[in-house]
RNA sequence: CGGGGCGUAGCUCAGCUUGGCUAGAGCGCUGCGUUCGGGACGCAGAGGUCGUUGGUUCAAAUCCAAUCGCCCCGACCA
């Protein structure tokens, strides 16, 4: 392809609004555009790269004996009633109605494809014979994010790559999903990514084991927690904290005594306001499970973990107490609930346990207590301590003798086991060899194309520009004919770009007529891995200059075999980016 | 949904506080010439209903109000 030919509309300015390097470089370099707020045009060269992470991911699934099929984005509306998740989705789901003849139909865009599947499978599976099975498609999603930023990571409409698997026994659904696992670790390593399979939450809905694929980097979403010496990982949301045996300082007990904290609610003002660590303070979150009201004691300096409180109360719903609620129990209003004289039932993080003279909330407006202690002014039953609150660096690692540290990361991929809630819902049944009806078990797998890319560049660039591995590179090979009036040159760029694609390789000819200055800032830019500058001094010795993207300094090789020396050092960086793909296979 | 910022040329931005000639710069773009191995230089050009609507005023890019859009922080995220 010859750079004129194409669209390469790259910037020498960063566009306003782009904060990570991820999102300054696609626009930077031309492969994106913005439309509006999560939405974004693939342009020419961000799109080469789309379709060849694209093929890897397909060739892998196809790999692990995926099948690849195609589903409407456009659904009924009542299919998402039937699995209730047109109201748990909310405003997430696109929903809209068109008129057909004198009636109205209901409409949703897409946004994942459970219920679209399993409806499928529901007609056309049958018996135990026609399972295992593994469909997958990919296809663009449409999600009304509340707020899409940072670029192309979170947008509102996307290109994901969903498989669902099917099983008739736990035993397969854990076949189906060792498979989906390897296949994403192959994926990920041919796509030269750096990536964390972690433990994750799998929801209160939904199956028992679920692990995403991340890449570790400061701009990412997520936060994951993970130990170097256990090799224990977890999103934050899921991780454990290891054995803690809190110490009470040895200090002696002060007399529980009532401040004025008039308007102060919050840890942090409360801390500045009475001149102690958020550490010293305990928080009292008021909680309705399953409709019940509950107190929670979490220390001041950490964070809440729903997930853990609604597993550890055996609930199957949580969620913050209403205004109305907290008045009720309490007798105050938000900001100043505390564990003394509370008559609901109180839990603890374990944590808790260790502090002394702690400042609490006083059930009364814009009071609190200093000098609070466990055991003298308020209970709380040893069977109601818990591991309750999210993981923080320095932590003790679950099950062994390691230390946590946090990261933040980027979402590349998920896998989930979903058991029978849709297969449930939706009436997608096999017949045994004994002729007894079962739900399906299933098990859903989903990969964002997208982010494939912007978790690439996001960790694969320097100062100058993106920095492409070979396997997910727009173009393999870019060639520099430095001044295209000389016919010479021309010709040299021209025949050694003939000759190269004949070998099959994707080259891309800068044939526009600009200083050299200009097209080395572009190549570096736009991270082709191979350059290859053709120019009138070395041409003349009868070599051109070779040199990879993450070189400084070029070679040179003699012109007439310049073609098969290109391909050899592609050939050779290629077996050496498949090489990665065994080393991760081996290691899981 | 809560808090904040910004909308002026294709891009990045100045001008607005304190209203007043024909609205500016750099980059990019077009033409000509000189240059030509890491974003050259000169000359001549093209390009803007100052987001939109309404108001105040003799006069609005500038002040006021509403509205739309974009971005950031937080909440939310099957």
């Amino acid at each position: 392809m010859r750079w004129t030919q194409t669209f390469i509309p790259t910037m020498k300015e960063t566009p306003e609004g782009a904060e990570i390097p991820s999102h300054v470089l696609m626009l930077r370099a031309g492969l994106v555009s913005q439309l509006m707020a999560g939405a974004y045009t693939y342009l020419p060269l961000g799109l080469r790269a789309l379709k060849k992470a694209e093929r890897i991911v397909r060739e892998e699934m196809d790999r692990a004996g995926a099948v690849e099929l195609l589903m409407p984005a456009l659904h009924p509306a009542s299919l998402w009633e039937r699995t209730g998740r047109r109201e748990a989705f909310g405003n997430v789901l696109i929903q809209f109605s068109v008129r057909r003849q004198n009636r109205e139909v209901h409409l949703v865009l897409g946004p994942t494809h459970e219920e679209v599947i399993t409806d499928l499978v529901a007609h056309h599976i049958n018996s135990y014979r026609q399972l295992p099975l593994t469909l997958y498609q990919i296809q663009t999603k449409f999600r009304n994010e509340e707020r899409p930023r940072f670029g192309v990571l979170r947008t509102s409409e996307f290109l994901m790559k969903d498989a669902y698997s099917f099983d008739t026994s736990l035993e397969g659904l854990n076949r189906s999903y060792d498979k989906m696992y390897e296949a994403y670790c192959r994926i990920f390593s041919r796509c030269g990514l750096d990536f964390l399979p972690v433990e994750a939450e799998s929801g209160p809905i939904g199956g028992d084991a679920s692990h995403e694929f991340m890449v570790l980097a400061d701009n990412g979403e997520d936060v994951v927690v993970y130990c170097p010496e256990t090799g224990y990982a977890a999103n934050v949301e899921r991780a454990e904290i290891g054995p803690r045996k809190p110490q009470r300082p040895d200090v002696p007990l002060e007399p529980l005594k009532k401040v004025d904290t008039p308007g102060v609610t919050t840890i942090e003002q409360v801390s500045q306001l009475l001149k102690v660590p958020p550490s010293q303070l305990i928080k009292t979150l008021i909680y309705l499970a399953d409709e019940q009201p509950v107190a929670v004691l979490i220390r001041g300096d950490h964070e809440a973990n729903e997930n853990k409180i609604r597993r550890a109360l055996g609930a199957s719903q949580l969620e913050l107490a209403d205004v109305d609620t907290i008045r009720r129990v309490t007798g105050a209003p938000v900001g100043f609930a505390g564990p003394i004289g509370l008559s609901i039932p109180i839990w603890a993080d374990h944590d808790v346990a260790g502090v002394v003279n702690a400042v609490v909330g006083a059930n009364q407006a814009d009071q609190h207590y200093v000098g609070a202690n466990l055991g003298r002014d308020f209970e709380v039953p040893d069977e109601h301590f818990a591991d309750l609150r999210n993981a923080q660096a320095g932590d003790p690692a679950p099950g062994g003798n390691g230390t946590l540290q946090v990261r933040h990361a980027i979402e590349i991929g998920h896998v989930f086991k979903l058991g029978t809630k849709y297969s449930e819902a939706l009436n997608a049944r096999f017949l045994d060899a004994q002729e007894q009806q079962h739900p399906i078990i299933m098990g859903c797998y989903g990969i964002g194309i997208n982010r494939i890319l912007a978790a690439l560049i996001e960790t694969q660039h320097d100062e100058r520009g993106i920095v492409w591995p070979l396997s997910l590179a727009p173009y393999e090979v870019l060639i520099d004919p430095l001044n295209v009036s000389q016919p010479e040159v021309m010709d040299a760029a021209e025949r050694l770009h003939d000759q190269l694609t004949e070998a099959g390789i994707d080259v891309l000819l800068d044939d526009r007529d600009v200083r050299a200055g200009v097209k080395f800032k572009d190549a570096d830019l736009i991270g082709i891995p191979l350059r290859i500058v053709i120019g009138g001094r070395s041409l003349k010795e009868g070599n051109v200059e070779v040199k990879w993207r993450w070189q400084d300094e070029p070679q040179r090789v003699p012109h007439e075999t310049a073609a098969q020396t290109i391909v050899n050092m592609l050939d050779e960086r290629r077996q050496q980016e498949a090489a990665r793909v065994s080393a991760s296979s081996a290691s899981t």
